[in-house]
DNA sequence: TATAATATTGTAATGATTACAAATTAGAAA
DNA sequence: TTTCTAATTTGTAATCATTACAATATTATA
């Protein structure tokens, strides 16, 4: 209780902080990326608010999640052709998506020590990691046969 | 002269050896593929072979990359939203995507060595590596404050 | 050459995202 | 609190990339 009260507050201040005006709506799509760290689609942001917020239009979550994008609050996923996902977390990190759950992880990288040839000269600003395989629960779950001979 | 028979005989093989049909339109993609290694759009890809092939559909182009992607002759890159590229590597490197010039570029990485947390227990089977940044090319030619101080 | 299988083409359909203008809401001022 | 204005939300239309589909053309083989 307490709890998610302080967390609104925290994301109001996190609104206000970036000169954007606390609305509802803003304040819902950020409170559920907070609370829901699956790097979701447009798609599952609107599903999930819609029951809440009866009135909302999709548009909405566009014109949010672009507002977000711009004052460094979310950050853009594009790992694969044909959806693109939000990540509420915009430290440098890493991720893994599995191919047979399809959930996309985070995990923790040091490219700092990674080295590349073929960029003398070059001044980078970011590094993104992608991976992609079969995760632990897919793994545990499924026979390791069938997964084995799945193509992939 | 020779040099390019040689090299239209090789993509003619790879097409065989992959059972796909040599046909005219798929030999003009994967020479241009294999020629113009800038990662082309499908949009570069049919304006390139246009003039050559003027009954040329976007659709074949489409058919084509797609055919070559099954066969793993040709691999998509996804690095950015709204903008899909193909590339004819498929072995395992990196790519830079200049802020400045739009360009995108190969470089050597060895991922082996890349320590990672949180993936206890999942299976990896590809690793992709984006940078971005601005290549030694811009940072050559323009002014340096001024690049400093453009918003990336 | 005749035939059947495959590839190409043009057009229509789909789906995601953006543009835009009207309606609503939030925040400051009175 | 009420009023006023600017910002936000909404619904709809427009745009753009990609795919579906059927007709036409081409290729491989006999
Ligand atoms: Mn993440
Ligand atoms: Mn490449
Ligand atoms: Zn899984
Ligand atoms: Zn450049």
């Amino acid at each position: 209780m307490k709890d998610m009260k302080r967390n609104l507050e925290d994301i109001t201040n996190k609104l206000k902080n970036n000169n954007i005006r606390p609305s509802h709506q803003r304040l819902k799509v950020l409170e559920f990326l907070d609370n829901n760290r699956i790097h979701p689609t447009v798609e599952q942001i609107y599903h999930s608010l819609y029951d809440e917020i009866p009135t909302l239009s999709k548009t909405t979550i566009y014109n949010t999640l672009n507002t977000l994008i711009e004052a460094g609050l979310v950050r853009i996923l594009t790992i694969e052709d044909n959806e693109v996902r939000y990540d509420i977390r915009t430290d440098t990190h890493g991720h893994f998506k599995c191919k047979s759950c399809g959930n996309i992880y985070d995990f923790e990288v040091d490219m700092d020590l990674v080295e590349v040839k073929g960029l003398n000269g070059f001044r980078i600003y970011t590094k993104d990691v992608y991976f992609s395989g079969i995760c632990s629960k897919c793994l545990e779950q499924e026979d390791g046969a069938k997964i084995f001979d799945k193509v992939i």
